[in-house]
DNA sequence: TAGATTGTTAATCGATTAACAATC
DNA sequence: TAGATTGTTAATCGATTAACAATC
C-alpha cells in the first residue's frame, strides 16, 4: 500500500544480482550487512527496502539466499515474460535485438517497426522488420505488452502516442525526448545524451561563475 | 559551492533541449512557467535549480532564451571536447561508434578495444578495434578523459580498474554490474536490464503478498 | 504606475540513517 | 544462555514546493 520509491526498485535489482551471483557461489544465507557491501549501499538500507514488501530473513541468522531471491523475482515481476514491439531499426533497435539480456529477464521482443523502405524487410535477430503503418493492425492481432520507442526525437512523441493508442501498459523510450502519456501507462527512460551530460558535468570543475565573492 | 544534486544535473539537461528547440522556433524570451511546462516540472523547480549557479532572469520578463542556452552548456561542461576511449567492441559498442548524438555532445569516440580475435582489426565508426592489451600503451600516447565499458558483466570491474590505472577521469558503465572506483573518478551507469526490471515492477500490480490484512 | 516574474527564504515532504527491542 | 541480526520506529537529512519581497 506505501508507496515504493524508484530507488528502492533500482536497490531491488542489485539485491536480486547479488543474490544470484552469492547463490553461483555456493552461499546459503546472507546478511544485510554483507549484501550491503556488495551493492555499495548500507544494511539499514537493505533492511528497510526489503521491510516494504514483508518479512524474509530470520533473526540473528540472516537472509537465506535461494528464499530472498525467489521472492525479489516476484516482487520484481521477472517470473512471467513480456511481449515487446520495437519502434526505429536504427543503431538502438539493432543492438536491442542483439541484446541477449532481454530476453533473459523475461522480455522477448515479438515486432520491429520502421518507417524507412530501406529498413523494411530486414531481419534483426530473429524477426523481421515490418512497416510502421501496419503497427495497428499487429497489435490488435498480436498484443504487445511494451512498446520501446528507439525513433529519433522528432518522430518520438508520435510513436508513443501510436504505442498507448494501440493499448501498450508500458512505454521504454531511448530517445533523449520528454514523452507526455497518460499516468496510467508506465513509463521509463534510458537517455545517453542525459548520461554524457552528467559526465560533462562532472568533469568540469569551474562552474558557478556567478557564485558572490569571499568577501560579500 | 553548495553540492548540486544529479536530480538538478539531469533537469538542466532537460532545459537545454528545450531552450534548444525555443531557439529553433525562433522563441527570444522564457519564462520559468513555461520552461516547466516544457519539460515537465514546475516554475519553482526551474528557478531553484537556476539559482544553484547564479542568477539569468529579468524579474518581470523572463530569462533569454540564447542567453540562457549558452549559460547551461557552459555549466554542464558541453562548450569543450572530450576524448573517448571504448572498451567492449560488441552490440553497445557498436551501437555507440554509430550514435552521432555523442559526437554532437562534445564526446569523440578516438579509440576501440576489444580482446576477441574476430573483433581486432575490425573498422566500426572511423577508427579500428584494437586489442584491449594494448589499452595501457595507447592511453600513455592519446590521453583519454572518459572510459566507456561496454564488455560483459564479468569483465566489467576489471576493465574499469584498467581505465583508472591508466589515469581516465570519468567512467561511463554500461555494463549491468556495480562498479567501485576511487572517488577521484566519475562515475555514470546507464543500465538497461535496471530499467527493464523497473518496467516490469511498475507492470506488475499483485506485490507485497505479505502484507497485513484488513482485519489485522 | 500596474502587472508580471524572478531569486530566495521558509515550510513541507519524503527518503535515508540511526537506534533498539524482538528473537533466532 | 550469549551473540548476532532482523524488522520497525524515531531522528536526521536533503530535496521539493510554496510564498513573497524585489524589481523589471
Amino acid at each position: 500500500m506505501p508507496r515504493i520509491s524508484e530507488s528502492t526498485v533500482r536497490r531491488l535489482s542489485h539485491y536480486y544480482r547479488a543474490l544470484a551471483e552469492v547463490e553461483a557461489e555456493g552461499g546459503d544465507v546472507i546478511s544485510s550487512q554483507r549484501l550491503a557491501e556488495r551493492e555499495g549501499t548500507t544494511p539499514a538500507q537493505v533492511r528497510k527496502d526489503l521491510s516494504h514488501f514483508g518479512s524474509f530473513g530470520r533473526r540473528g541468522l540472516g537472509y537465506n539466499v535461494a528464499h530472498l531471491r525467489r521472492e525479489i523475482r516476484r516482487i520484481l515481476g521477472l517470473d512471467r515474460r513480456w511481449r515487446v514491439a520495437v519502434v526505429g531499426a536504427g543503431h538502438i533497435g539493432a543492438a536491442l535485438l542483439g541484446y541477449r539480456g532481454f530476453s533473459a529477464q523475461g522480455f522477448d521482443v515479438v515486432a520491429v517497426f520502421d518507417n524507412d523502405p530501406q529498413r523494411i524487410g530486414q531481419v534483426l535477430g530473429a524477426v523481421q522488420v515490418r512497416d510502421v503503418a501496419e503497427l495497428r493492425a499487429a497489435a490488435a492481432a498480436e498484443a504487445f505488452d511494451i512498446g520501446v520507442v528507439a525513433t529519433p526525437p522528432p518522430t518520438a512523441q508520435a510513436v508513443a502516442d501510436l504505442l498507448v493508442s494501440v493499448g501498450v501498459s508500458a512505454i521504454l523510450n531511448f530517445a533523449p525526448r520528454k514523452l507526455f502519456i497518460p499516468a496510467r501507462v508506465a513509463l521509463r527512460n534510458v537517455d545517453l545524451t542525459m548520461a554524457l551530460e552528467n559526465l560533462s558535468f562532472a568533469l568540469t570543475p569551474a562552474r558557478g561563475s556567478r557564485r558572490r565573492r569571499a568577501q560579500d
